[in-house]
This record gives structure tokens, sequence and C-alpha cells, in this order.
DNA sequence: GCCAACGTTGGC
DNA sequence: GCCAACGTTGGC
């Protein structure tokens, strides 16, 4: 039970909602809502915490990447979107009294000062098992490990090449 | 726009 | 509870 943050990768379409945006946004942060995975979803349930760091990360992106550093704010809520049947996700299946989706709330830190393409993390010896380079791969919250938090934040500075 | 890989659904 | 069909994701 350590006190260390965890670290996630939040996959988001920038056609949909970019790391643009959620800077737009009052304060800088969002509901992270529309997760419609079950494994995702236990994610948020189970282990995603205030102070947990995150990857945000362009999908169906030209060229997709990870664009910027996150926290969480807010921990697992009922995501509203599923009871709106006018919203995509709604869920008729989901029961109000037990919700079957929920989100949770972040907010921007920083863009990386060098945006860290999909390409680069696959060049990335010490990436060579991180989820998000793995083929197939559609889960869109990542659990990312400590080693590779570091490594992206290094790829993501100023000078990608002045590594001694 | 294509299509491989994956998760979900539903017939049985 | 199996598994084929279907819809979606997301890189290319």
């Amino acid at each position: 039970m350590s006190k260390q943050p965890h670290y996630w990768l939040v996959k988001s379409e920038p056609g949909a909602f970019s790391w643009d945006d959620l800077c737009a946004c009052p304060g800088r942060r969002t509901h992270w809502d529309g997760i419609r995975n079950y494994q995702a979803r236990n994610f948020i349930r189970d282990d995603i915490k205030r102070g947990d760091q995150i990857l945000f990360y362009h999908s169906n992106a030209k060229p997709a990447g990870i664009v910027g550093l996150a926290e969480v704010l807010r921990e697992a809520y009922p995501d509203p979107t599923q009871f709106d049947p006018e919203d995509g996700h709604y869920d008729a299946k989901s029961d109000p009294a037990a919700p079957r989706w929920l989100m949770f709330d972040l907010g921007a830190r920083r863009a990386l000062a060098n945006f860290v393409s999909l390409e680069d993390l696959k060049q990335a010896p010490a990436l060579a098992s991180m989820a998000v380079v793995q083929r197939g791969q559609r889960l869109s919250i990542q659990p990312v490990t400590s080693t590779e938090w570091a490594q992206v934040l290094d790829m993501g500075k100023a000078q990608p090449k002045a590594k001694k």
C-alpha cells in the first residue's frame, strides 16, 4: 500500500476531445466520461486515485502520441451520460440504483516540451512491453509503470537526443 | 478508407 | 457456456 501515485495512459481522439480542448476547459479540468469498457471501468472503480499521474495520448491522430501530462483530481463517481437517452453513450441496461459506468475527473498539468509519437515509443527498447505499443491494444485507459513513466518524460524533454 | 484485432452480443 | 457474427478501435 504505497503512497506513490499510480501512473496511467488515457487515449483521446483529438477530433473528439484534444489536449487543447482539455486546456481550454474551466480550471483546465474535466470529467472523463463515456468509458464503456469493463476493464477500463474496473481501473476507474478500483485503482485510479486522486493524485495519480496521467499520460495524455492522442489516438487516431496524425501522428498518434503523447502530448501532455495530467493528474487525477476526483475519484470514481457515476457517469451521468449512461442515463441520458440523448447521449451517444446511453446505456438502457444500466440501473440508476447501481450505475454500471463510472467516470473520474482529471486536470491538465503541462504539455510535453517534445511530443512523443507512437513511433518514438515503439523505438524505445525500454518501452517494448508498454501496453500502448502492443499490437491490437484498444484499451482506452492503461496502467503505466513508474519506469515507463520516467522514460516517457525523458523522451518528452526539450532535447530528446541530449541523453547522456 | 482499409482492415486486423479485439470486445460484446445473442442464438443455440 | 460456446462461438459466430457483429460493431468498434485505431494504426496505417
